[in-house]
DNA sequence: GATATCAATCGTATATTTACGATATTAGAT
DNA sequence: ATCTAATATCGTAAATATACGATTGATATC
């Protein structure tokens, strides 16, 4: 879960997944056009996302599409949503 | 939001969240028995924590109590959310 | 006031992350 | 076969994160 977590913990990353989730068609370097990096960096994001099993990628020709995972951000829900229980109880505190 | 998913990017933060989440009474050092971590690391995680408003100190007496601030924790569920909008959606991808 | 306990902070060594340019790789176009 | 476009990978510098021991600070107890 931490890594997953880890997966989210750079705003490039957060701003590649949203590009995406929004776009139903499974864009490749438009993301380098979108964000303010160098594709070498915005292709190290996506291999790390990828790594961790958030996105999906599959070279078509001469370049790469990437896609969400919805199932690994299913798990990825489902695992952080244990953090939340105390949400659902309407968990109040002893103190502070 | 990167800075609320880099707070749960670490084991010991999770297993730290957790533990105040599952103990009503805000425990303290306590901690620190649970965690095979020196006390100056657990309490630089507790710091981080504290700092992304994820937990709520309090000095009491020598001794410090800390607990979950389920407020933030709300606001940290909202915001992951966003990503997760296609999944009620069903979305499909279109390749990969 | 001296002492003990709990926790925060400091200093520091090591590991990891991040970003970039340069280079390599792949496949379509000429 | 060559050239071009889109990506991946490599090498590397700089920044950040992690962990620990040592020290400091605060408060209760003797």
């Amino acid at each position: 879960m931490a890594e997953l977590a880890k997966a989210l913990s750079h705003p490039a990353r957060i701003a590649i997944l949203k590009l995406l989730a929004e776009m139903d068609t499974c864009i490749c370097g438009e993301i380098v056009q979108e964000l303010p990096l160098a594709q070498s960096t915005v292709s190290q994001h996506l291999k790390e996302l990828k790594a961790c099993g958030l996105v999906q990628g599959e070279i078509d020709g001469p370049r790469s599409c990437y896609c969400i995972n919805w199932d690994a951000m299913k798990e990825l829900r489902d695992s952080i949503g244990i953090l939340f229980t105390g949400l659902e109880r309407g968990n109040r505190n002893k103190c502070c």
